[in-house]
DNA sequence: CGTCCAGAAGCGACAAAATCGCATTAAGGT
DNA sequence: ACCTTAATGCGATTTTGTCGCTTCTGGACG
């Protein structure tokens, strides 16, 4: 999941990133990220500085995989007994720890040291089961719902955008804004127009042009 | 602009400037963006490394700059005779340009060397430059318009986002998808709801918790 | 047109970092 | 208990980044 090859899970490798892991977070709180180097984690961590150019590559990708760690969210999101009370509420809790200065600096650092997307896919992968368990829930009550899709495009990626490209404050409001949007579009959208609002259905496995 | 002080917009600081940003497009090509180091752009550029570090700080915030410049679009959008037909179009270029392998890299880049946000900052003024264009020609037509902030949180940033945090693949369909659903929204959800679609007007000039 | 001044670049010594080969340790399987 | 091999430790070497100082030059001003 996180370092590079981590073909042996247990035992010393794991101490290691454990070690180094911690060290990071300390040293962030100590000094600034600002003025973090690899030797001075090496130290911290109780390792050789080889050691952590070997499993990370570069400071960037360490710091990449400890942010992914801190973004993992660590509760569910709370039953408030309806979809919309439920979403509205998650919603705001997401873009408030998103866009708070420390959320900005992990989402920053996730994406940074990240070649191949995999930290940023993991990213989008705990909204995307925050989601799923609200809307799971709305589903045993017997309410209609959206697709996870829909609100993913509707939801998450304008907090995310407006937090990664624009200098604009976001509040609580907003989120509960592009809430209603979202149950509002697929209260009357649904059936009302041929293509729906989700996903592209991937067809093969490779991106780009 | 682009580099940090600017305070001489003319003469030899500008000709550095621009023989460096010249380096860095050529090696970017000849050796891949991962094998660049500042000393390399440094004698490539005929200059001393140290005017780099002093001018941009590290190679980052040297690609961020380059980076921006290539993602400033070159042409206004075309004029197709519609709202729709011009969107549709723009949209898609919009998504091409974006989300091929250089596209991902120059936004990439352009985010991760920004300290203070503004390089990501004028990305984002790009689009909402050639989004309103389109706006104003309709305008122009009689058409009814969406507000530019409606079309950057339900076209441009889902496909950001998609191109940022997400492995899955995009095509011009999905693109036209988001366009359909950001017209439909617009034509009926205007005066359907009393909160618009469109952005919070900021109260306070602090962001943040 | 000449002079001055401050910002910017050049230069070189120094400090810090990253890389690499080789020796050593220890998981995990047999 | 042994064996294989990934992973770490260590130290020499290379590369990168920093800093103080000097030199150059664009632009303002007289």
């Amino acid at each position: 999941m996180s370092p590079r090859p981590m073909v042996r899970p247990g035992g010393r490798s794991a101490r290691v990133q454990e070690s180094v892991h911690a060290a990071v977070r300390e040293l962030v709180e100590e000094v600034g990220r600002d003025a973090l180097t690899v030797p001075m984690v090496a130290t911290r961590a109780g390792v050789t500085p080889s050691t952590i150019y070997r499993r990370w590559g570069d400071l960037q990708e360490l710091l990449s995989d400890v942010a992914v760690e801190r973004l993992r969210p660590e509760t569910d999101p709370a039953d408030l007994g309806s979809l919309r009370a439920d979403l509205d509420a998650w919603a705001e809790q997401f873009l408030d720890e998103m866009a708070s200065p420390s959320g900005r600096a992990y989402i920053r650092d996730a994406l940074l040291g990240d070649p191949d997307g995999t930290n940023a896919g993991q990213c989008s992968a705990y909204a995307a089961e925050q989601i799923d368990a609200v809307l799971a829930r709305a589903v045993q009550r017997g309410e209609p719902v959206p697709e996870t899709e829909l609100l993913i495009d509707r939801v998450v990626a304008p907090i995310m955008y407006r937090i990664l490209f624009r200098p604009v404050p976001l509040d609580a409001a907003y989120a509960r804004e592009l809430v209603t949007n979202a149950l509002y579009a697929q209260q009357f959208e649904a059936g009302a127009r041929p293509t729906r609002a989700a996903a592209p259905r991937r067809s093969n496995g490779k991106p780009e042009n």
